[in-house]
DNA sequence: ACCTGAACACCGTTCAAGT
DNA sequence: ACCTGAACACCGTTCAAGT
């Protein structure tokens, strides 16, 4: 075939064809190769769009990360609900693929639209009246959260077999093989009992910022990026 | 060679230089081949004593959630330190081997030392007075919380190098390039506000409970394991 | 510029053969 | 029982060759 009048391939296609590769039979499956085959060329053929299959996979995650919805920050005064819708949109997102989560979750991870969330998070907190070295906290800590929540699912690490969980060995697992059939409300439920603690107990900091009280994390002293 | 009268190895030793190994040179480096020249035997050597590299990393999870300290769920009074304690323990078993985060934090997950924590955790918590359906979400939610925060640094997201930021596209990151430079600072400070806002707005939920208000949550309709 | 097949140095795993 | 080398079907990536 050699060079065809019009592509075969464009950065584009390759991403999503990935995620689609990744969503269906996991990070594992993604080879160069198998990625090509789907696409209809030979394996060499990604190398004249992306550097490496790392690169593939940065533009995934960047892509995923991008769709997260960053406009709650735009109007500085209620903090609280912002983190609030933030943190769901961020988890939606993450949650569409969650098998490129661990791969997304680690290491550096900041792509351009990592970097932008990183902006408007901090942006968003500073002018509704954080520290900036809380506001940095606030950022990481709510990633923390998110991605930990997106990662893996906690109620699918119980199999659902009653007999699974010796009463010798788990004293307290004795319904523990029913979270298997409920794994989608455990994991929200989970996820927004957290979100509302972290946010309600971050509102108890806040509250005394006020008061002229010494800050027991360290204050603006502690981090950087103020 | 063939059978040596005493085996040259061992569950043991092959789960040591698997972390070695990845603590090293990152979960990537540690191939069958790789694994068995540190050992000093030819690769297949290592089936007479795992039936795949994923159940050698599996132990290696197993051995790393095994030193999680659980005794301060055997006094079931101050589950607030409880979880303090229990979380901060948590997070450091976890950044003892940073690199096997992403594998150990995905998935099912639950080895015999994730169960017995989820045990311990879960009985504790119960026996504090939390239903037993918010129990559930308690663990889970420390569980995405402590992961997400070992999983990756978040300060070392950030290049050290402030040209980085253009101020265009990223007004408020002025700061971010001094992050990397005080990572483990801003990582700590992150989880140590984070646990803190998790168990102070959950103490807000438990006082809630007491009031005989309706739980938001759904209470313990809404979940298994109760 | 963008595709190809051949080639290199790797993988995880199986298996017959050795003691 | 526990190690070995050979072999199988894969990898990611490079590169010269084609249009």
């Amino acid at each position: 075939m050699a060079r065809p009048r019009k592509p075969l391939l464009s950065r584009d296609r390759i991403v999503t064809t990935a995620l689609a590769l990744i969503d269906e039979e996991g990070l594992a499956a993604l080879s160069t190769r198998r990625l090509a085959a789907e696409l209809g060329v030979s394996g060499p053929s990604l190398y004249n769009h992306f550097a490496t299959k790392e690169a593939i996979l940065d533009a995934a995650a960047d892509t995923v990360v991008g769709r997260v919805d960053l406009s709650m920050f735009r109007d500085g005064r209620d903090w609280r609900g912002a983190l609030l819708a933030w943190g769901r949109s961020y988890r939606a997102a993450l949650t569409e693929h969650p098998r490129l989560v661990p791969y997304l979750a680690v290491g550096p991870g900041l792509r351009p639209a990592g970097l932008r969330m990183a902006d408007a998070v901090f942006g968003g907190m500073v002018e509704a009246g954080w520290p900036p070295a809380q506001a940095t906290r606030i950022g990481a800590l709510m990633r923390y959260f998110v991605t930990g929540s997106a990662l893996g699912s906690f109620a699918a690490g119980f199999v659902g077999d009653a007999a699974a969980y010796d009463p010798a060995d788990y004293p307290h697992l004795g319904q523990a093989h029913l979270l298997a059939r409920h794994r989608e409300q455990v994991d929200e439920g989970a996820f927004e009992t957290g979100l509302r603690a972290l946010v309600d107990g971050l509102a108890l900091q806040y509250a005394e910022l006020g008061a002229g009280k010494d800050d027991a994390q360290g204050g603006a002293k502690g981090a950087a990026a103020e």
